[in-house]
DNA sequence: AATAGTTTGCAATACCATTGCGCTATAGTT
DNA sequence: AACTATAGCGCAATGGTATTGCAAACTATT
């Protein structure tokens, strides 16, 4: 099992230090997007900073990818898709439930293609939906 | 003209203080939302708490609504539309520009309907692109 | 074993957002 | 006009997040 984990990180070319096997499994047991104090808090006691890092390298590997849900705080998600370092694929909605306050990737709900005034080139798309989320709608 | 501002203060329900006066000028000679450090920067010297919360007070009463554009720094600009106190209609994209760094308002851009998973209720929808802005593009 | 490169942990810094509180200006009342 | 209640202002303080510097610890290589 462990195995896997240390391969996910080799595959990525990121060296599978104990605190990355360490970081990668807790990602891989969230249902949704966390933040950094949350991992901080899940993996305590633990270096804030070195798992700030940690998760920037997985970022840069393109093993994770960053999302601003408006919240202040900037959560993390493994990708869904075969992302390459650098360049991330995951052009999907992220929801914020504003009951839970937690933030999931949609990964099947692409960004619709937004047109621009003339002049304006987009380079990048942040769609955050907010409202209720499937577990807390009653 | 004057006048104007302090028409557009007290037509909202907002007090035309000498300092509100003064940031709601400030507001209606921007090209593009601005940041508190901006307002800060404009109004030198003058107490950035106060244009703070000069700023809190026009967004709870439907004159200014604010962006997240995740720049670090919330970003305001005036409503376009006929915003209520609490509620707000400017349902429109947010541009990013990675060049200049400036945050513009596309009120003629709606943002789409997105149809999410079954359980999830929509309240808000946060839209922001990033790219070149058409000052920016050569 | 020595060396070079990487990772880690701690300290420090820089912003940004927000609240508490006393003073002041203002508006409303007698 | 004097008085009082309220609202606004300015300063101090706090809390949270992001980010970098640096030296010690650790790994891999020669
Ligand atoms: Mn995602
Ligand atoms: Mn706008
Ligand atoms: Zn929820
Ligand atoms: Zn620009």
């Amino acid at each position: 099992m462990t195995e896997n984990i240390e391969e996910m990180l080799t595959r990525k070319d990121i060296n599978p230090t104990a605190m990355r096997l360490l970081v990668l499994d807790f990602l891989l047991k969230q249902s949704s997007a966390i933040s950094l104090t949350d991992l901080e808090k899940g993996l305590d006691p633990s270096d804030r900073i070195t798992l700030y890092r940690a998760l920037k390298k997985f970022e840069e590997k393109g093993l994770v990818h960053s999302i601003d849900d408006g919240s202040g705080a900037t959560k993390y998600a493994l990708c869904e898709n075969d992302c390459e370092a650098g360049h991330h694929h995951d052009l999907h909605v992220h929801f914020f439930c504003n009951t839970c306050r937690e933030t999931s990737c949609l990964p099947k709900h692409h960004i619709p293609q937004i047109t621009l005034p003339d002049g304006f080139k987009t380079e990048e798309v942040n769609l955050i939906v907010k409202g209720v989320c499937n577990k807390c709608v009653q």
